[in-house]
DNA sequence: TTATTTTTTTAGAGTAATCTAAACTTTTTA
DNA sequence: TAAAAAGTTTAGATTACTCTAAAAAAATAA
């Protein structure tokens, strides 16, 4: 069984590897996980012998498939909790991320599942991040930036960042996971987009803002 | 703020005491906490110089107003974890122990207040253990084991003795927290108990499991 | 009240995770 | 392609918690 720490370490090489696509360095991690450099070495080392990551030293860790599986089961449990904060508790979606951080930790397969059920199963979180399933499938539509999107009439899917000020942001100007946004018009000079949502209300949102959000066509 | 083994010795300390009346002594938290007597000595010196317990050299510790503060605040958390697993996930009430003992130490006071009114402020747990509210209050009805409530018709409030058999036998014969069970009759030779479930079923208790059921009149 | 037993503490060591400083590799720059 | 810079690892120390074995104190029995 893993440490918490372990499990901290594992997750993090996972996202930073893009779903464990590419290998990532010390310094990422050190950074990610806010430690030193020497400690990252340290517990890279561990991971290795227990075959969650493959290390070549000076040049990164790539995950394996087993530890790829131990990652998804951690980012499962942090988006039902995180889904359970908002949608039983009544958090703001910004306020869910470092209790997450800590629930996601409590061993308990029986407790995920009947969580995952007392949920109906969702397919995303808050963010509309998706829910890897049991077995750590789970499907993503094809989405793309806000920006990309001129003309045309999406439905917000997901955000990029999750900081709680952009969150924040998106609540005030009344942007949601499942909103319906039509960009109206792209300003030239700055790139910022002028958009509709849900056929209602208009607002502009800084090209930077529409670079975080993600839709579906 | 303390650590996970810290509140782990506190709240047991605080049980062993009867609630912070009698001293406890080394021996004693050594085997509540499957641990040795030489790290219990250690991390009672620490919580000492923390002020949450008093310690006196050979003779054990007594736990102060600040640790009693304390041990109340994890044991709120504990409780209101409990209920939410049984009331709202659907486990047993022998299921929930183990994974409160994890989620106890979650640290959001937020989490908490939420989740107290997610379950409408309970005031006791699944077991009829009084919840202490933020302040660390709590009152309790005057408690008597059933065993000495022959002939009477009283309301079961909660169980002495919480392990997994005995309340997986409560359920199979049908006693619940807040059953209505009147003593019909009590049997001279052995001193077990025919009592009658709701003015419904009749059973026959062992004398060992009437001295268990706490119920109140 | 002395001797024996039980309980508790101390001393010293081990493990997991972390750190700093120094050494070593790789990458970049000139 | 040699020198400088950036990144990584090693060595050795630190903290929190745990343990065993030995010493010390308290409780009990003779």
């Amino acid at each position: 069984m893993l440490s918490f720490t372990e499990e901290n370490y594992l997750k993090t090489i996972y996202h930073l590897s893009d779903s464990g696509l590419k290998s990532v360095l010390t310094n990422e991690i050190a950074e990610a996980i806010q430690t030193k450099p020497a400690s990252v070495t340290d517990m890279v080392k561990k991971l290795a012998i227990k075959n969650l990551i493959s290390y070549e030293k000076y040049y990164g860790v790539k995950i394996t498939r087993q530890g790829k599986t131990e990652a998804l089961n951690i980012i499962r449990k942090h988006r039902l909790w995180e889904t359970f904060l908002v949608e039983k508790l009544g958090f703001n979606w910004g306020e869910v991320h470092e209790v997450a951080e800590q629930l996601e930790h409590i061993q308990s397969p029986l407790l995920i599942e009947k969580l995952d059920e007392f949920l109906g199963f969702p397919s995303a979180d808050p963010h509309g991040h998706p829910i890897p399933d049991k077995n750590g499938k789970f499907k993503v539509a094809r989405q793309i930036p806000l920006a990309e999107a001129i003309g045309k009439k999406v439905v917000a899917r997901a955000v990029k960042n999750s900081s709680p000020a952009f969150l924040d942001y998106l609540s005030k100007i009344g942007v949601y996971i499942g909103a319906t946004l039509q960009v109206i018009d792209k300003m030239d000079f700055d790139g910022s987009l002028e958009i509709q949502i849900d056929a209602k209300k208009k607002v502009y949102i800084s090209k930077e803002a529409s670079e975080n959000i993600l839709v579906t066509e």
